[in-house]
DNA sequence: TATATATATGAACATATATTCATATTATAA
DNA sequence: TTATAATATGAATATATGTTCATATATATA
């Protein structure tokens, strides 16, 4: 791969890379992603198991969704979210990782 | 390592690695810590790259070097800043690399 | 000493963001 | 149909953030 630090970063990509660290960057955000290393739950669990509020649950979800870091499935009055982006779920374990190990 | 996603994150943990991603969530401080990748640079120097105020710059550079994602040499009158976090830096460039081929 | 240069700092401001509240939407069950 | 449950949405609000301006600090040079 050809080192490109030596390039001005185009807007695009400034752009794209900085909305996926802003959604790492809330701790509610890292909340919700940690759980969904495990496994897909429904927006009601989140908020359970978090102690957040449902609305609050469902925006977050939705700005990750915009970002395409979750997906979802319904069945039906439920809907279950799952991760969605293999390389930013790896990013953000191996900073916990970092983080917890120091 | 353990999988240590099934437990609950703890606030130091998630103070700290989200504000790591906070630092990386801003297109002005991506464009800085991109132009480090290369070489240490002066405040001026950057500045005069990247086409932003002075200040802008030092402010930024303050958020950064409190998370010590860089650090700083004087010489003389010149403080020249460099990366100071290859960890942080890798995940950089890795979301740039993937943000760009795509 | 006085002047110039490089950088840092604090206040001010406009914008962005996270959260809550009230309510709408969607689907199921009675 | 009506009632209930799960989720989504939009407005409101308080706080956080990025940037600029004016000025302070630190160093070098005349």
């Amino acid at each position: 791969m050809a080192d490109e630090s030596q390039y001005e970063l185009d807007e695009e990509t400034l752009f794209l890379v900085s909305q996926t660290f802003k959604a790492l960057s809330d701790p509610t955000r890292i909340r919700i992603l940690h759980l969904l290393f495990e496994e897909e739950l429904s927006v009601n669990k989140i908020a359970e198991t978090l102690d957040l509020n449902q609305s609050n649950v469902s925006h977050q979800l939705r700005f990750l969704k915009n970002l395409r870091l979750v997906k979802y499935r319904r069945d039906g009055k439920t809907i279950y979210y799952s991760q969605d982006d293999e390389h930013v779920m790896k990013i953000l374990q191996q900073s916990i990782d970092h983080a917890t190990h120091h």
